[in-house]
DNA sequence: CTGTTAGCGCTTTCAA
DNA sequence: TTGAAAGCGCTAACAG
């Protein structure tokens, strides 16, 4: 590939015999322009193939009109539709994101928060990893003045914009649902504690205990089972109890309920008659398993929405005494054929 | 957001009384650098909190690391893979990725890649939206100097890099394997044919037929079925057919499968037995239908890291005479429930 | 309405 | 090994 010289505003100047200074003004629809220079100018620059060096403006303005993203995983449904979600809602304002995976790996995030921050972002958006809970590089970024939004995966210790769903509630309903559907011994399978929405839930279940008035049994609570592996290995440990658990709320994802549902199968335990099963995150997948699989809608793509709407509030904004908002999203229980017992 | 005045190498520099060239070199890893003065620097650079300002280096050197991506869809399996594969190759020799999304829109796809070629980045990796069929963005790209990597749904008259599956290839083994597992009447679900990939499985599924000395029924042959409910509408319009089709091979992908297995499981016909079924794509779901879904795999993180690849091959390759690479994957073919007629 | 001028933060040649 | 100086391409304050 061979270096090519690109045309500036520079060429377009001298191309017309005036200034660069007029064509940066035409370029940026300034109406400080004589309207047939303007036309003249739009036509060169067309003609010559002109395109904005966005660096050099960039640099000149100290802004970037960039966005920067960072996620435990990029292809994870849940956060490629909060990316799209994002996308579509900063696209239109001239926007760019550029997208960094942290694999779940502290370290690898505490890089990826640091080139976002080299590049000059105007904002960084984050779900954080799951591994290490130092959020020093986060204090970084506000320190920097880049407006820091974290989302579903939050450390609650930052005082920054936040973009959740109510998972405490969501999680309520999901086992008040079992409850009242007659399951007595509702087992958990539970995520990472050191996050705080795997936290959320695991009260929320508790909660729901509490409100209907059943004693919590604490055997039932399987720790760390967030992949379909760990899932499956937890139910199997479950169902083999003196006293299995007659539901489990796979509490951490729709994977982990299909392990479950898998581990049923392998050991003819009928579901939903014998055993209730409940997920979380509404995987595309969860309404074709066989049976269907009763689960937590985050609507992540409207979340993706209002993080980009909530930084462009922010920057209309100019009263900083206000406390960063937290934005709340209640997800939805969706009920289908795993958890139907009476039917 | 207040601003915030950044620390630069003129800040260090004054703080240290050298200049500010110094100090860059020694931020460069250069060796024209004392020893004890570069640890002074680092030093000082990290007490005041030094992040370099990547847009301005970039600027001054007339690159960007950074590479564009344009996809139809982020939130689409397929392509979040490829860029999952993509992010991992590039993200250890430190480039950045630009994503955007054209929602299958030619404009938009337009309105990307200028985008792109604005923000100079050194590489811009796309695969075409399914909408339009005129290539001048692209030749722009080009044009610019710009290194141009096509993957997936390519523009064949674009001589570029390429990156692809061998999509004929993979329908004719697809087909075969029906055909061998005495399915007679094998219907279709093509996709738009003016994306080359849609052609391509369409052409492979011809020349099984061709293969195996079995004329094809042109009536089986539906057009345009790229969604689930296309491709459910698609399987209604087949099974209802005086002489329905005994099988069915949804070659646009394993949604559009979807919807005939949930077509045939309301009309009550038994897959396999009555109706085999082959979708493509290899999606996460395709393994826990009921049955579970014949399907083709297409190694799509494989795919992002050979583009990446591909770049960097090509960046280090001075020589311009050569013809650009074509890479071609070798999709496979996995064999499960939908279309194991005699089991 | 247009031109002049300075400078965003960095790298790199040339000279010392 | 270090410094001085120029410039990447663009914008914006100021002057005319």
């Amino acid at each position: 590939m061979k270096k090519v010289k690109r045309t500036t505003i520079y060429d377009i100047a001298a191309k017309l015999g005036i200034t660069a200074s007029s064509v940066s003004r035409a370029l940026n629809n300034s109406n400080q322009v004589n309207e047939k220079t303007r036309e003249l100018i739009m036509k060169t620059a067309d003609e010559l193939n002109y395109k904005r060096n966005t660096l050099a403006s960039n640099l000149r303005k100290g802004q970037s009109k960039t966005i920067g993203i960072v996620v435990p995983r990029i292809n994870q449904n849940f956060f490629s539709n909060v990316i799209a979600g994002i996308e579509e809602a900063t696209y239109q304002k001239g926007y760019n994101l550029i997208i960094c995976q942290s694999n779940e790996l502290h370290d690898k995030e505490i890089q990826c928060v640091n080139t976002l921050i080299n590049q000059h972002v105007d904002c960084i958006v984050i779900s954080v990893s799951a591994d290490g809970n130092d959020y020093q590089h986060l204090q970084n970024v506000i320190d920097h003045g880049i407006q820091l939004i974290q989302f579903d995966r939050v450390a609650d210790e930052l005082e920054t914009l936040k973009v959740i769903n109510d998972n405490e509630q969501a999680s309520f309903e999901a086992v008040s649902h079992l409850i009242e559907g007659g399951y007595k011994r509702i087992g958990l399978l539970e995520g990472p504690q050191n996050l705080a929405i795997f936290k959320q839930r695991k009260l929320g279940y508790l909660r729901a205990f509490k409100a209907y008035n059943v004693p919590v049994i604490d055997e039932l609570i399987v720790e760390n089972a967030w992949t379909k592996e760990l899932g499956a290995a937890g139910t199997r440990k479950l169902l083999n109890l003196p006293h299995p658990p007659d539901a489990i709320f796979a509490s951490t994802s729709d994977f982990s309920a299909l392990g479950v549902l898998e581990v049923a199968s392998a050991m003819g335990i009928k579901v939903p008659a014998e055993l209730g099963v409940l997920g979380y995150a509404n995987e595309s997948f969860s309404e074709i398993t066989s049976p269907s699989i009763t689960t937590i809608d985050q609507f992540s793509f409207y979340m993706g929405n209002t993080v980009a709407n909530l930084f462009f509030q922010e920057l209309e904004n100019t009263d900083t005494k206000t406390k960063p908002k937290i934005i709340s999203i209640k997800p939805e229980l969706i009920i289908r054929a795993s958890t139907s017992k009476n039917k």
